[in-house]
DNA sequence: TTAATTAATGAAATAAAATTTCATTTTTTC
DNA sequence: GAAAAAATGAAATTTTATTTCATTAATTAA
C-alpha cells in the first residue's frame, strides 16, 4: 500500500500537530526521506514524539520504519499507472504513457494469473504428443510467437491462423494433444467452436482469456491473463504484450521441468543460427 | 539504479569482509531493510564499521541511506533485471520473474528511445505510399503484429517472414515507400541486405533494431531498443515486448496525426467484427 | 459555564543506532 | 622476509530515535 495515500486517507484521523506532520511530508516527500526526526519535526514547528506518534498512527514502527515506507512508495516504477493518450501529446508523452500502461497491465495480467493453473498447463504441455496455438487477429500473433518457441523445443507443434484449418485441425486432435487457444475477449464464435471441437474430440485445450468468457467455459485449463485494455484506440495493445509475456512463462517452465540437458540442446538450437549473422566484434 | 544489481556488479571491487556482508544483503534483501547495523554485522560474522565501510563504497552516505536505496530496489514494481529464473523456481516465482524482468526490459526500452526520431518515424509513416514490414524469428512477429496494427488504418501494408519475399519486395520498392525492418541483434545477414536494397531504391528505411549494429547503418532512422536480453533460455523473450510496445507508439502517433475524424474510422474497423462474436451479457 | 476528564503535546531523560577514531591484524609489494 | 599498505574490529563518540512524564489544550457532563 501507497503510504502517501495512506496519509491522505487518514488526514482526518490526525490531531492538529500530527497534520503539520503530514503536510511537510505530502509537501515534499523526497526531502523526507533524507531528514533525521528532529529535522522534519523543526520544519513542522512541532516536537519529536510528535512525528513518532504521527509514523505509529499510519501503522509503522517508528521514524526510521516509516521513512523506509515512505521511500518504497517514492520508488521509480511504482506508479505504473494507466493513463490514457490524448489528442495533443508529443511523440515524448504518448510514448511514455504507451510504456507505462504496457507496465501496469503486465503487473496486472501477473496478479490475476494463478500458479497452480500454470503449473497443470506445463505438466500437460510436457507430456503432448502435439501441441496447436490458436488464434485470430492480434492473439495469432501470440500464437504465432508460441509457435517459435516451442519448435525450438523440438515437439510437434502447430499454429492456424485460418479458421478452417484451426477447426480441421481441431477435429483431427485426439487424446494427448494439447490445444492453447487464445483470444483476449473469448468471445470470437469460430475460436470458440474450435476449442468445444478439441475437447469432444479428447484434446486437452487450454484457453488464453478471460475468466468468465464463453471461451472459458470450453477450456480444461484457464490462464486468466486480465488486463483493462486501452479501447480508446480501437485496436489490442496491451492484452496481447501479457499474452506474450505468458507464453515466456510458458516456455520457461517447460524448459525447466525438462531438466538442464534440455537447455543444452536449446543452446545448439541457438548456436545453428549462427552462420546466418554477422559477426559480432567484442 | 538498482542497488542489488549495482552490489552484484562490484562484487568483486569489495573486500573479504565486506563481501560476506553483500552475500548476506543479496541472500535476503528483505530482512535487511529491517535489520540495525548490529544485526547485519552479526549476520555475516564482521564487525558494524566493516558494513558501513562496505555502504560508503556503494555511494550512500551511510547505513540509514543504503538501507533506503535498498528499500526502493525492493518497492513493488521497481524493475530488478537481475533476477535469473533459478533451475529450482516454482511456478509462482519464474512467472513473477519473467513479468518483472519484462517490465524492466519496457522501462529500459523506453529509455533508449529518442522521441524525435519516433516523431520523424510517424512523418515518414503517415505519409507513405506503402508500407512494408519485414522480420524474421521472433521479430517476425513484431512484423506481423505491425501488419495487423496498420491493416485498420486503411493504408497498403505487407509483412514478410520469408527472405526471397523480403527480397522481392525491397527490390521493387520506390520513393514513398517505407520499410520497416527488425531485428533485436540487428545482425543478420538477409535482413540487412533487405534494408540495403530497400535504399538503394530510394525507400525509407526504419529500423527497429540497436545502435551500432550492421543493420543501422543502413536505416534512415533508427528507432532503438535496448533491451538486456535474458539470454540463459536461449529464447528471444523481452526484445520483442519491447519492440511490440514500440509498435503500439508508433501507430498511436500515426491515429493521433491523422486527427479525430480518423478514430471514427477505426471504431468501424472494430465495429466490424462485432458479428463475429458472442455478445456480452453485461 | 465550569469542573472533571480525556487527549494532545513537548522537555528532558534514556535508549538505540550509527559513525569515528585508532590500534591491531592481514595482505601485498619490493 | 621486511616495509608499506590495506583491511578490520574494539571502544569511544556522536547522532538519532524513543520513552517518560509533566503540562497544556480540548472535550464532556453536570
Amino acid at each position: 500500500m501507497n503510504i502517501l495515500e495512506k496519509i491522505t486517507n487518514e488526514l482526518d484521523m490526525l490531531s492538529k500537530s500530527e497534520r503539520k506532520v503530514a503536510e511537510v511530508i505530502l509537501a515534499s516527500p523526497n526531502t523526507v526521506i533524507h531528514s533525521s526526526i528532529a529535522a522534519l519535526a523543526k520544519q513542522a514547528n512541532i516536537s519529536e514524539p510528535t512525528v513518532n506518534r504521527f509514523c505509529r498512527r499510519l501503522d509503522t514502527k517508528g521514524y526510521p520504519d516509516f521513512k523506509l515506507h515512505l521511500a518504497q512508495s517514492l520508488a521509480n516504477g511504482t506508479p505504473y499507472v494507466n493513463r490514457h493518450v490524448d489528442e495533443n501529446d508529443s511523440a515524448d508523452e504518448y510514448t511514455a504513457k504507451i510504456f507505462e500502461s504496457t507496465m501496469a497491465s503486465l503487473e496486472l495480467a501477473r496478479k490475476s494469473l494463478n500458479a497452480n493453473d500454470i503449473n497443470r498447463s506445463v505438466d500437460v504441455l510436457t507430456q503432448a504428443n502435439k501441441i496447436s496455438f490458436f488464434g485470430l487477429g492480434a492473439s495469432a500473433i501470440v500464437a504465432h510467437d508460441a509457435q517459435n518457441k516451442f519448435f525450438r523445443f523440438n515437439v510437434p507443434v502447430v499454429y492456424f491462423d485460418d479458421i478452417l484449418m484451426q477447426r480441421m485441425s481441431a477435429i483431427n486432435s485426439r487424446q494427448g494433444d494439447v490445444v492453447v487457444v487464445i483470444s483476449h475477449t473469448g468471445r470470437t464464435k469460430s475460436l470458440v467452436e474450435v476449442a468445444s471441437l478439441a475437447r469432444e474430440n479428447d484434446a486437452t485445450v487450454i484457453g488464453i482469456t478471460s475468466m468468465g468468457t464463453p471461451l472459458s467455459k470450453e477450456c480444461s485449463i484457464i490462464l486468466s491473463v486480465d488486463v483493462t485494455e486501452d479501447t480508446d484506440l480501437y485496436m489490442p495493445m496491451s492484452s496481447r504484450i501479457a499474452q506474450l509475456a505468458l507464453i515466456d512463462v510458458l516456455a520457461t517452465g517447460f524448459t525447466l521441468r525438462r531438466g538442464s540437458k534440455f537447455r543444452d540442446n536449446l543452446k545448439k538450437v541457438k548456436d545453428s543460427l549462427r552462420s546466418s549473422r554477422f559477426d559480432r566484434k567484442d
